[in-house]
RNA sequence: GGCGGCGUAGCCAAGAGGCUAAGGCGGAGGUCUGCAAAACCUCUAUUCAUCGGUUCGAAUCCGAUCGCCGCCUCCA
């Protein structure tokens, strides 16, 4: 069964083929590092670390890129306002952002290359699109002639005629032939200070759209297969970037467009004002477990809005502890037998299902229903008879294979501190004593602290938001 | 004004013409347990924003209405 994807082009779903067999090369519209990003943000790396994540489940290798956007208007700004060379206010940013990465648990990209970096292609590509005609220059910058590109606006279905409806007009940009045409080069203004580069067209710096091509050109060829990004960037981000690929290559550019919804908390568009503004830091110091946040930002599907409440951080955390019953049962099974028929069944209908709801545009509702579906069967299956040795392997080897998608089945096992699982020790010898009082105290105590108690044959589970540890009194001393 | 999306149980969320409308959270009762917790069992939408229409048949297609949201030159 081939993998169907929304193309944004097309409006609606089409089956995916690479331009070359088994190999997949995206590019992900990446994060502008004039301040940390948002949890809104990370909705969409959320997304694209799902899409990633799936093809190389179903087989493909991936390469990707995300760039980052180290200089616009913003960074311009700050590092002005904080008087240190651009590169120098942006590292930081630059380090916190990777960091919130892999509190998520995204996988890195194969490439994360920065603007700065990158601006020679850029000047290269503006000077093609000039030689074509396709662009013109006027007081020291560079523009794109929208009406000389046909196709324009083909992604978000806005033709030159609608554009000219409704519309405003900035006072500082009369220079252009056309309102619709947008910058490839800005002329230096005094307001860059250091910021600018030398090219053939006067100094300057780039404009925000001619990053993406020239980066994705350069990373992934002139025609690629996927590109995605935020809804917001198909117009007129995305639709800018076809315009000057297209026109300077003659290719087609990416050949397949994703974009994800936006997030909202608590139903209203995230702003500073409101006080709904997060970063995942945060989440964190809300005390949300990083568990937490990257199932509340995944299950939800990409092309639908998300609306992040503490109802559904709360449900999420619940959600993950009856994941984690699965585990623990596949880690706690002993003893002899074979993998019974109804499980090995099980087992394969689970994968299979997991990887065609994946295939349907990235189904993720349906893929993890089917692996709810599958902790209803294992314990209703240990409920006739324990789970053994080989039907734990079997379950954990599933679960480290859905895992490699999904990246957060298997709960954390630290986390936790010595004393207190001194605590849970110390109440299990009370039990042992029968005395159960003491035990108890010791219990409520816990819970107090945020951590709960199972008591299995196996020894005492304690489980805290985002992880859980069986503690045994034998392991006291290793 | 133009373009586009969404409205399914207390909450989250699948389903996109035809088996009893997935799944999770929450809730109620029961079994198990020293007591819990977890697990298991039973129950929790005669109906899919509203009103019309097409059809043998609609949550799914069409129209209208209401509500929410995004984009319309540098916001994921």
């Amino acid at each position: 069964m081939p993998i169907v994807l929304y193309d944004t082009r097309q409006r609606r779903k089409v089956p995916f083929e690479p331009l070359e067999a088994g190999t997949v090369k995206m590019y992900t519209c990446g994060q502008t590092v004039y301040d940390d990003a948002h949890i809104g943000n990370f909705r969409t790396y959320i997304f694209e670390d799902l899409l990633r994540r799936s093809l190389k489940f179903l087989g493909y290798q991936v390469v990707q890129v995300m760039n980052l956007t180290d200089v616009d208007d913003k960074t311009i700004r700050e590092s002005c306002r904080q008087g240190i060379p651009l590169k120098e206010y942006t590292a930081p940013i630059i380090e916190r952002f990777f960091e919130d990465l892999d509190t998520l648990g995204i996988e890195r990209a194969e490439h994360y290359p920065a603007a700065t970096d990158h601006v020679p292609e850029m000047i290269a590509l503006i000077q093609t699109l000039l030689e074509k005609g396709y662009a013109y220059q006027a007081e020291g910058s560079v523009y794109f002639s929208v009406s000389r590109f046909k196709d324009y606006g083909q992604l978000s279905g806005m033709s030159l005629e609608r554009l000219a409806k409704g519309v405003r007009i900035d006072a500082d940009e009369y220079e252009k032939d056309d309102f619709r045409d947008f910058a490839l080069w800005k002329g230096r203004t005094p307001e860059d200070g250091e910021v600018s580069w030398e090219a053939p067209f006067g100094r300057g710096r780039p404009g925000w759209h001619i990053e993406c091509s020239a980066m994705s050109m350069r990373y992934l060829g002139e025609e690629f297969d996927i590109h995605t990004g935020g809804v917001d960037n198909i117009f007129p981000h995305h639709e800018n970037e076809i315009a000057q690929s297209v026109a300077a290559t003659g290719k087609g550019f990416a050949r397949y467009w994703l974009h994800s919804a936006h997030l909202v908390v608590d139903g209203e568009k995230m702003s500073k004002s409101l006080g709904n503004f997060y970063t995942v830091k945060d989440l964190l110091a809300k005390g949300y477990p990083p568990r937490a946040i990257r199932y509340v930002l995944l299950s939800v599907h990409y092309r639908q809005p998300l609306n992040f409440t503490d109802e559904v951080a709360q449900a999420a955390m619940r959600s993950l502890e009856r994941f984690d019953t699965l585990y623990q049962a596949a880690v706690l099974a002993s003893g002899g037998g074979k993998v019974r028929n109804t499980l090995r069944e099980a087992l394969d209908n689970t994968r299979q299902g997991f990887a065609s709801s994946l295939q349907d545009d990235l189904g993720i509702a349906e893929a993890m229903a089917d692996l709810f579906k599958l902790v209803s069967t294992v314990h209703q299956l240990a409920q006739e008879k324990p789970l053994n040795r080989a039907e734990g392997v079997a379950l954990k080897a599933l679960w480290g294979d859905v895992d490699r998608v999904l990246g957060l089945l298997i709960p954390e096992e630290t986390g936790i501190s010595g004393q207190i699982l001194d605590a849970v020790r110390n109440r299990e010898r009370l039990r042992r004593s029968h005395d159960f009082a003491q035990a108890d105290r010791i219990r409520v105590e816990l819970n107090q602290r945020g951590i709960q108690l199972e008591d299995t044959t196996e020894g005492t589970v304690a489980i805290w938001p985002g992880g859980r540890r069986i503690v045994r009194i034998e392991d006291d001393n290793s």
